[in-house]
DNA sequence: ATTGACTTTTACGTAAACGTAAACTAAAAT
DNA sequence: ATTTTAGTTTACGTTTACGTAAAAGTCAAT
C-alpha cells in the first residue's frame, strides 16, 4: 500500500494543508506518521476525506460529519452498539432523503422561474 | 394583506428575532415600518424568508442566496438584463441540479452501509 | 553540502452568522 | 396607571472553519 503526502491530497482535493490538520484536529481524520513525524494518508484516509468534503457541500457541520464517518468507520461487533448505528443511520438516511426532495422542489421552482423568462425574452425578440 | 411581526415569523420557522434582523442587515430582506418603527412581513416576506432557510440547509453562504433571491425577486425588463438574469439562473439551476446527483450517490452509499448492518445484525440475531 | 521545497507545531487573526446584553420605546394587559 | 410584554438600536461576544505567519526540522536535488 503506499501513501499520499499532506500536499499531495490537498492539491488532488484543491484544498489548503491547514484545512486537512484542522480535520484531524477535529478528530475527524488519523493519518499515520513517518518516524520524523511527517504525515502519510492511506487510501482510505482519502476516502474519508473525500466524504468530509461532499458532507461539507451539503451544509452539514464538521461536528455532523463526524457522527457520519463514525458510522462507516467503527467496528460495532455488539448487538447493542449495531441496532444503535442502524438507528442512527436511518435519522441520517430519512435527513438527506429530505433534503433531496427538498432541493428537488427548489430545482422545479427555478425552472418554472427560467420558463417565464425565457418566454419574456421571446416576446421581446419578437417585436424587434 | 395582513402583516406578521418578527416574533411571530420567529416562532414559525424556529429561529430568533436576531436571525431575521441580522438578514435584514444583510439586505436579504426589506420589511415594513409602522409608524413607531416596528417591522411588518408581508406574506411574500415570509416566502423570502422562507426561500433564505431553505438555502442555508443547503449550504449556500447568505451571499449565495442574496443573489438568488435578486434573480426571483427584480423585474428585470430589459433584454441585456433579461439574458443576464437567465445565463446566472441556468448556471444555478446546474448547481442544483449536480447537488442533487451527488446527494443521491451519498443516499445509496448509506444505504449499502445500512444494508450490511442489518445482515450483520441478522445473523447476530441467528446465533442466539 | 547547501539550497530550496516541504513539513511540523504553536499561535494569533479573520469572516460569517449569529448570540447576548444594555438601554430605551411602544403596545398590551392587569 | 402601571406593570408586563414585545419591539428597537447599538455594540460587544462567540463559534465554526479555516488563513496566515513564525520558528524550526526534514527531504530532495543540484
Amino acid at each position: 500500500m503506499n501513501y499520499y503526502t499532506i500536499s499531495q491530497l490537498a492539491e488532488q482535493f484543491d484544498i489548503s494543508t491547514r484545512t486537512i490538520r484542522y480535520y484531524e484536529e477535529r478528530g475527524l481524520i488519523s493519518p499515520i506518521r513517518t518516524d520524523s513525524g511527517q504525515r502519510l494518508y492511506t487510501k482510505k484516509d482519502r476516502a474519508v476525506l473525500k466524504l468530509i468534503l461532499r458532507g461539507k457541500r451539503f451544509g452539514f457541520s464538521l461536528e455532523e460529519i463526524h457522527e457520519m464517518i463514525s458510522l462507516f468507520d467503527n467496528d460495532r461487533t455488539g448487538r447493542k452498539q449495531l441496532e444503535k448505528t442502524i438507528a442512527y443511520g436511518e435519522k441520517k438516511l430519512k435527513e438527506v432523503t429530505e433534503r433531496i426532495e427538498d432541493l428537488m422542489q427548489l430545482k422545479q421552482e427555478m425552472e418554472s422561474i427560467l420558463a417565464d423568462f425565457r418566454e419574456r425574452l421571446q416576446k421581446l425578440e419578437e417585436t424587434e
